[in-house]
DNA sequence: GAGTCCCGTGAAAACGTTATCATCACTGCG
DNA sequence: CGCAGTGATGATAACGTTTTCACGGGACTC
């Protein structure tokens, strides 16, 4: 099939195999221009016979830029991290893109630079980054002029264009749910802080502040279930917390452990909510009550609107993805309200 | 700090503004050749007023490869797929090295041939296969010859370097656990089969057959958790079903779910064993009991692997990852040794 | 003091492809 | 029959970088 090469085959020799000119056989390649059938055969065939394969590299020179996105993000195995991306691969691909996923390890201004020259030492068209943690958030920021670069976060925001999921109406929505179930006020595990004033702790304590509820301390937990597992042993011998909203669903999850572990019945003697509709959380005993977002539909969205910025064409319609409150199991009254 | 200029900035700039010529500037970047401590200070000065960056396409060109390595997968979001694929982004990143990520939709040729020649249009020094599932065995199968490329797979297998998980050891490391348990056989809920006679499913089988216990007909599930719901439905009506020992962690979570609802008592009545060691596992309730696979160490060993290949020198110890059964509270003996 | 070596430097070539331009043959029209 | 128009083709330039080569000057050796 292949003729073996000391090296590996570029277009010349395609063309002197085939008998035609170099610029013949990028025509026949790129199709840009019609060639005879006749050489198109010839040239096809002798593409075949050594295995050719077009220098990526040497194209993306020429071009001026490759059909590479870059995707910069805190973490990769986090179930909204991964769906995002997985969204941005499948519309990339689709469109001919390839994605480039490189991790921030942390938001100081150091491994963020080193980070960001690392990503833009290859030729990319594009830049996506998941500004859903403090290290996307500087690295936004860091960004240097010039590269095409679209945020996904959990809020709109400035600087660069930003592609979002309502995270504060969404915290909003699922606080409003337990409000008027009756209970007295929403306790709160959050996930880490990205911006003070959005995000789903700011949806949260809106909706609190909103219908004149008491707001408890928020308490952090990190990215970690067993955190939040840790609060949830203490939070179970307190009388006053009938209902917990959690920052997401793996934080749900440790919570309910630590609440059964304790003997503490859900939902009737406490509601707890999550974050993210991870599919898991409905498997669980009881079914977990959460707030769905769409990432991979924001993961496709930021590749159209980076698409966008590249081709200088008009973005598509911007429309934030609708957060989607799903009541399963482990959310109801309050035991005060069930005792009437 | 940086001055306007119609086009991004080339190394032609840098050497102009810095009075030095291009070839200078190119030691300076790349610190092959020493440089005057007062030229390279100039040349620096240059570079940052100008906001250069060097375009990667032309390095990628003259050096003949990219710093890039290209990772096919079947999938990105499931456990083990993202926790791999984590491991080699890590090992890369530190090494210099960016990933790019390619989804396998299908194993059907055309797919497979064509997500391919996507991920090779661009310049990459390796590529890393996840050999999963039926996709990633096409993509092995149907990679071009002079690819540097590493397979990541359940058990070992020819025609590319292998890094293995020992999947079927694991197995029956699981397997047998259940029958010193006393367990007259063990039931298996599959995940899709990378190979009839290796991986998750044969290590069961073999150790079964081993013991000379009855092998009963394999369940399989896909990947979905809801079908293994569905699977538990029907066998929690069934009083010879003991153990049953699932192909990841997700379909054991969707088991539990229905047993619980059948009012069927883990461990007492059935046992659940899971693959993987999924965190959220150990939060169930019953907590799963799990073959845990070090997924991020395959990643890294992997990328080991394509490096060593790619600078043609030995590669690292080929150890294979021990997995590691972790006991928690969803197995334990049958119900008749319980009476004894 | 002359020859040799080494170090820093710049000119030019090279990487593999696509874009631009000119050329040539052919067709169709007057 | 002549001319304009068209369509396919090849020569050449261009992309931005690194590598190779040659050169000049200073330091060192004898």
């Amino acid at each position: 099939m292949s003729r073996s090469l000391s090296r590996t085959p570029a277009i010349t020799d395609v063309a002197k195999l085939a008998g035609v000119s170099v610029p013949t056989v990028s025509r026949v390649l790129t199709g840009s221009v019609p060639v005879s059938p006749e050489r198109r055969e010839r040239v096809l065939r002798a593409i075949q016979e050594l295995g050719y394969r077009p220098n990526g590299a040497a194209r993306a020179l020429i071009k001026g830029h490759q059909s590479v996105i870059a995707v910069l993000a805190g973490a990769t195995t986090r179930y909204g991290y991964a769906l995002t991306i997985q969204g941005i691969e499948e519309a990339a691909r689709l469109a001919g893109y390839i994605v480039m996923i490189t991790v921030i390890e942390a938001d100081d201004p150091e491994t963020v630079s080193k980070t960001i020259d690392l990503a833009l030492a290859n030729p990319v068209a594009g830049v996506i980054v998941l500004k859903f943690d403090p290290a996307g958030i500087a690295t936004v920021r860091a960004m240097p002029p010039g590269v095409p670069v679209v945020a996904v976060a959990g809020s709109r925001g400035s600087g660069v264009p930003h592609v979002v999921l309502d995270d504060t109406t969404a915290a909003m929505t699922a606080t409003d749910y337990l409000l008027e179930l009756g209970h007295r006020t929403v306790h709160h595990i959050a996930v880490p802080l990205a911006g003070r004033r959005s995000g789903r702790s700011a949806g949260w304590r809106k909706a609190l502040e909103r219908a004149g509820a008491e707001v408890p301390p928020l308490m952090e937990a990190g990215w970690d279930p067993h955190r939040a597992y840790e609060i949830g042993l203490t939070l179970a011998d307190r009388d006053d917390v009938t209902a917990v909203l959690c920052g997401n669903d793996e934080l749900a999850i440790g919570l309910l452990r630590a609440l059964h572990e304790k003997g503490r019945r859900v939902p009737e003697e406490i509601s707890v909510v999550g974050f993210d509709g991870h599919p898991l959380g409905a498997l669980w005993s009881p079914a977990l009550t959460t707030v769905q977002q769409d990432f991979v539909d924001v993961g496709r969205r930021a590749f159209g609107e980076v698409v966008a910025i590249i081709g200088k064409s008009q973005p598509p319609q911007n429309s934030s993805g609708t957060p989607q409150l799903v009541i399963r199991e482990s959310s109801g009254p309050p035991p005060a309200a069930r005792r009437r």
